[in-house]
RNA sequence: GGGCGGUUAGCUCAGUUGGUUAGAGCGCCUGCCUUACAAGCAGGAAGUCUGGGGUUCGAGUCCCUAACCGCCCACCA
């Protein structure tokens, strides 16, 4: 078979990747049998492309969703996309910018389908590329947050949320974004310390007997102060709290109130009262009636309530009022001072406190069952220490501002009646106001966070309100797989949202997977420069090497430090089997036997008791969510076990009955992680009649492990035998002998070691090229080319090897020590005791060993002396 | 202010419930273009498992403590 001499992806994964689709043989069939393993994709933004946090979270799914498939699950992996309401708006926006037109000037409707164009000719990306590395999704159930089934789907989740009064309407303060001009959620504000300064203002008092001193990290909200608090225990708390005070820069009069938010201890123990700007300031303005001056607009302008500063950017105003101040000699210091900044997690603004009317989700509620949930174990964490920060947060939850003031979104299906103000919430689009009949209905303009929508999602996308046989059969989902980034935004909603509607937890595993970082263990930025594509790595490496480099990394929940030396190994690993196949073709042929067949070499026995081995690790790592012990097995027996040393022996022979079997078993084994290269591999075998093995390598048996094929002699003699080989392989070495040389050697040993050395003194002959004699019994001396074991001595007729005498005197060394060791603790009476037994013989057979290497190694250093 | 991780070979990291002389990849050293593979083969060097206490017959692994690094949460004027 002509086969290329190095494997090149490129010339193989798009074909697989077309046909995996085409053939839709990733299509879930609801009325197959099986035990279920379903997952719903965390829907990528529609605005993206695939950048290595998809590729490592999507290998990480696959490889859960292809092992699943293989071992005749009824599987379903569901994909989907998001509609990611600020970001796509943001996005689309520039755009129309650069147009040199706006959304204001478009109008609703017109942005509304620019975005719905935007998205049909962009949106589409990320899902081409997931195509093209071969994702197993079933793509016949693609969903988008935002099509017709998920749209129902929201509105009627807010509909019942409503009627059951979880779901209010409100005035509170918000995070509020001046520049995406929306309220956010707590989650969307990110906190950043930034080195800014604490002024400490001078504020007189009415009746002119003098100023306490208020301190604030924001001098431009003093213009709408409409109190200052003190503490009830202050020390001049019974002289000043009935004065008042008068507010600089205004002709205000402001009370000093008691409020034990004031801390003593801190600053002057005085702290002022904005309640329309600060959250703190909002809930004690409210608990002393204050009144509410509003001087900052929606866009972070100040108001014509800031008198002569009206019409100022915030940022301006506070230096135009601390001037002001200074000019009125009314500040007393300027302390530098560490703030912590709230901004915008979008556009990195910085947000503003304000008060406006919004929708929220009352969480309590909701929170007590999903903590029940994963209190009971019926949702459980991998790694299992990710519950404590779930719990941290659902114990300390607040309410959710639900809605924003964006135009990309679901609307919130809530009418405004404009005669009697009554507000209609319905399913249907209301054609007349649900209290006073009035038809003068005008329907809410806010739209609702994106996680609204997403928090539905293992629901939803299965056809949920209805119900639909997919819904019965996939939910709840078996896995989540995500980041620990979005536990909140998405797992904990999620978990809410699932228990709420479908009265069950929608997962029964949330894996968390880390964060891939760069080669130095920093995190991957565009600023930094430090982003990898894997679109681009793709192509240089192959995508299996990619998988194959992130899967082997990746120890559960940790992070991932990716660099070129991961892919070359990775990519290596694939020519690796590249090469072993070709081997394999054009030694032995394609054809392999339906069923493991009769065992009589002791390689055979060997190898198919390590690939049993294999087959039992790789399936308990993946069932555990261990994919890198999985990769790393499946490592070490492709490339150690079956290659270096199987394929070697193979050689040798003619007869070969044992190693296609071996070989497509392995390939099985590899598929999950290996999708393209085991499936071109796999597609070029037959069957022992010549004909096709199956239509897909994903669609076979995943091996398990069978008890039959464990043989723990064949593995003890071919590790003496493999002992045997490297010892006459390092003597050779050591020596410098030419590779081609033939040398004759003297191999003693007893009991088993000689049998094993009787019954393949050839095949040791020939792979450390020696002519081996074999004698039973110890060698009389010690001397010349000699390697010697616990098992054996290997003489080779070559001169003594200089530097020999110092390796024996460090390595009996180091026996010494281990001997010491084991006899301090077979001298421990309470070791004897306590220890199990099987411990103890390993322990005296250690000993035993060694001594007798050291005795061996000490007799040829006296001697050499 | 709370919470969670990490510290193991030159580098990046593994190390299930404590139990043989702590592993891998890359890098390094030596020798090889061996009819599958130089993206390879054979051999080799390299670690007082961050420090200090403790539990235990036995600790990289469990407990306490310190240092350093990182992350998350929080309405600390």
């Amino acid at each position: 078979m002509e086969i290329d001499k190095t494997y090149d992806p490129q010339r193989v994964e798009p074909h697989w990747a077309n046909w995996w689709m085409e053939s839709g043989i990733y299509h879930a069939d609801v009325n197959a049998p099986g035990p279920v393993f379903s997952l719903a994709i965390p829907p990528p933004n529609v605005t993206g492309s695939l950048h290595m946090g998809h590729m490592f979270e999507h290998s990480l799914i696959d490889v859960a969703v292809r092992w699943h498939r293989m071992r005749g699950d009824n599987t379903l992996w569901l994909p989907g996309t998001d509609h990611a309401g600020i970001a796509t708006q943001m996005l689309v926006e520039r755009k129309l910018a650069a147009e040199g037109t706006s959304r204001q000037a478009l109008g609703r409707v017109e942005f509304e389908r620019r975005v719905w164009e935007w998205k049909e000719q962009y949106g589409g990306l990320i899902v081409k590329q997931m195509k093209r590395v071969g994702e197993s999704c079933d793509w016949s159930r693609e969903h988008f947050t935002m099509d017709e089934g998920l749209s129902r789907a929201v509105r009627e989740a807010f509909v019942r949320l409503y009627e059951k009064g979880l779901i209010y309407r409100g005035a509170y303060m918000v995070n509020w974004c001046p520049s995406c001009q929306t309220a956010l959620s707590d989650l969307e504000v990110v906190h950043e310390e930034t080195q800014g300064s604490l002024w400490h203002i001078r504020y007189p008092l009415s009746d002119g007997s003098g100023f306490i001193v208020v301190a604030t990290t924001r001098p431009e909200t003093m213009l709408g102060d409409t109190a200052v608090a003190m503490h009830p225990e202050h020390p001049r708390a019974r002289e000043l709290h009935t004065k008042s005070l008068k507010l600089p820069l205004t002709d205000r009069e402001i009370p000093i109130i008691l409020d034990a938010m004031a801390d003593p201890k801190f600053g002057s123990g005085f702290v002022k009262i904005t309640p329309a700007h600060d959250p703190n300031d909002f809930e004690a303005g409210k608990r002393h009636a204050l009144p509410s001056i509003k001087i900052l607009d929606e866009s972070a302008k100040m108001t014509a309530a800031a008198g002569r500063f009206a019409g100022m950017d915030r940022f301006a105003a506070r230096k135009a009022v601390v001037a002001a101040l200074k000019e009125l000699d009314l500040i007393e210091k300027i302390e530098d001072y560490t703030v912590s900044l709230s901004k915008c997690s979008r556009s990195k603004t910085v947000v503003e406190p304000l008060e406006s009317i919004q929708w929220w989700v009352k969480m309590k509620p909701l929170a007590e069952p999903a903590i029940a949930a994963v209190e009971s174990g019926r949702t459980t964490f991998v790694p299992a220490n990710w519950s404590k920060t779930y719990f941290e947060w659902m114990y300390n939850i607040r309410d959710w501002c639900i809605s924003r003031q964006l135009w990309w979104g679901h609307r919130i299906p809530a009418w405004h009646c404009q005669s009697c103000h009554e507000i209609t919430v319905s399913r249907e689009d209301p054609t007349v106001c649900s209290k006073c009949g009035s038809a003068d209905l005008k329907q809410d303009t806010d739209v609702l966070d994106t996680w609204f929508s997403s928090g539905l999602w293992p629901f939803s996308t299965l056809g949920w309100p209805d119900k639909t046989p997919d819904l019965a059969k996939y939910y709840p989902n078996t896995l989540l797989v995500t980041g620990f980034d979005i536990i909140f935004f998405w797992a904990a909603r999620m978990m809410m949202f699932g228990i709420e509607f479908m009265g069950e937890t929608p997962f029964k595993q949330i894996h968390i997977h880390g964060l891939v970082r760069d080669a130095d263990g920093q995190k991957m930025s565009k600023t930094k420069g430090n982003v990898v594509d894997p679109l681009e790595i793709n192509e240089k490496y192959g995508t299996d090497a990619v998988r194959f480099a992130l899967l082997v990394s990746a120890a559960a929940g940790a992070d991932v430090s990716f660099g070129e030396e991961r892919l070359t190994s990775a990519r290596n690993f694939s020519n690796k089997i590249w090469n072993a196949s070709r081997l394999i073709f054009s030694r032995v042929g394609v054809q392999v036997p339906a069923a493991c067949p009769k065992l009589d070499t002791l390689e055979d026995r060997w190898i198919v008791s390590r690939l049993n081995a294999t087959a039992e690790k790789a399936n308990r790592a993946i069932e555990s969510h261990r994919y890198h012990e999985a990769a790393d097995a499946l490592w070490t027996f492709f490339w150690d076990e079956f290659c270096d040393w199987y394929l070697e022996l193979i050689k040798l022979r003619a007869d070969v009955p044992v190693l296609l079997w071996v070989y497509e078993q392995a390939l099985r084994l590899l598929h999950p992680m290996m999708p393209f290269i085991t499936e071109e591999l796999w597609q070029r075998l037959e069957t022992e009649a010549g004909a096709k093995l199956g239509k897909s390598i994903s669609l076979a048996a995943y091996p398990a492990f069978a008890e039959a094929l464990a043989d723990t002699a064949a593995e003890s003699e071919m590790a003496t035998m493999q002992s045997i080989v490297t010892s006459a392989r390092t003597i050779r070495a050591e020596r410098k002998v030419d590779r081609k040389l033939n040398v004759p050697g003297i191999l003693y040993a007893e009991g088993a070691a000689i049998g094993v050395a009787r019954a393949r003194a050839e095949a040791i002959g020939k792979l450390a090229n020696i002519t081996l004699e074999l004698k039973e019994g110890k060698a009389p001396k010690l001397e010349g080319a000699v390697r010697s074991t616990p098992e054996f001595d290997l003489i080779l007729e070559l001169p003594e090897a200089e530097g020999e005498r110092d390796r024996l005197i460090k390595e009996n060394e180091q026996l010494k020590k281990v001997i010491e060791s084991s006899d301090r603790q077979l001298a421990n009476e309470d070791f004897i005791n306590k220890a199990p037994e099987k411990v103890i013989l390993t322990i005296r057979q250690k000993k035993a060993d060694y001594e007798a290497q050291f005795t061996k190694n000490l007799a040829a250093i006296e001697r050499s002396a």
